[in-house]
DNA sequence: GAAATAAATGGGAAAGACTATCAATTCTGA
DNA sequence: TCAGAATTGATAGTCTTTCCCATTTATTTC
């Protein structure tokens, strides 16, 4: 769990800076519920409908920046866009089935996936990230419905 | 491992059809070496050298249409475009080790994942397409280089 | 096998997500 | 307080992917 000066402190490390708008998107992240995925987009609207908004350059360049530290990830639960959620260690880590046709998501939970994909890293002495299995498929009521495609 | 007759056996049963643009297609996947993935502007440029062009709008279509008939995988392993590969069965499957900053990316096995991914379609009654573990990391050479993000 | 029906292709235009640019602002450290 | 460096915000630009539609091709029917 990332604190504003947790953040700060990694930030440094690095050379970088904590500013309002990156510790207001780490509280948003932190805050959402369960299973709450946003866009960019998603993210920008709901800090203008807050009163406190952020440029949409901001926070494309701080969803990136934060994913790429770790703190966020990076998922494709749709296609054309993607979506973001705070990146949680062991029991909070989970994964995503999603309808390929429908975008309807499951989120759902195995340990033992990180720690393959964390030995996995390490084997090949990579920087492990993030590790997301995504299993893509057609929902029931997809199944069902005669719709082409 | 499809044949042209059982694509075409495959698309009929949903109305559609068998163009000598898809069995090319999936003639490029099938033979593609282990490792090889192809971005949409890969397989055009492709097929434009080997004298058998097809139009890009095709391509987009059709590999999206074979991605949602579990024919392909659409990987997300480089920032802006998707990749893809043939989906194949237990022995050949396999996941992706991504660096985030250089994208080099390393395949790996591991077939406990792929059980687990389609146990758990199966119990919330998903037809499964694709399951796949993506980990991100840094690899050992962006780890030493210091440059930035 | 020819005609009718429906699907697929190709080309270009369009959409839409994301990135680059750069002047203005803000943070940091001397 | 001041200089140097990073960050923001606004906008223009890039680039992948989708849309549209006339033409072509595959399938079905007679
Ligand atoms: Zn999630
Ligand atoms: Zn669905
Ligand atoms: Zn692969
Ligand atoms: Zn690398």
């Amino acid at each position: 769990m990332y604190t504003a000066s947790s953040l700060k402190a990694e930030l440094n490390e690095r050379g970088w800076r904590l500013t309002p708008q990156r510790e207001t998107i780490l509280q948003i992240f932190q805050n959402l519920p369960r299973g709450r995925h946003l866009s960019a987009e998603d993210l920008y609207n709901l800090l203008k409908e807050d009163g406190e908004p952020i440029s949409l350059s901001t926070i494309y360049r701080n969803l990136k920046l934060m994913s790429r530290m770790g703190i966020l990830r990076e998922l494709e639960l749709a296609e054309g866009h993607k979506h973001y959620e705070i990146n949680q260690p062991s029991p909070y880590h989970h994964h995503h089935l999603i309808c390929v046709r429908c975008n309807k998501t499951i989120e759902f939970k195995n340990d033992s996936i990180l720690k393959m994909g964390a030995k996995t890293a390490q084997k090949e002495g990579y920087h492990l990230l993030d590790c997301q299995l995504t299993i893509h498929a057609v929902c029931p009521s997809c199944q069902r419905s005669l719709l082409p495609a």
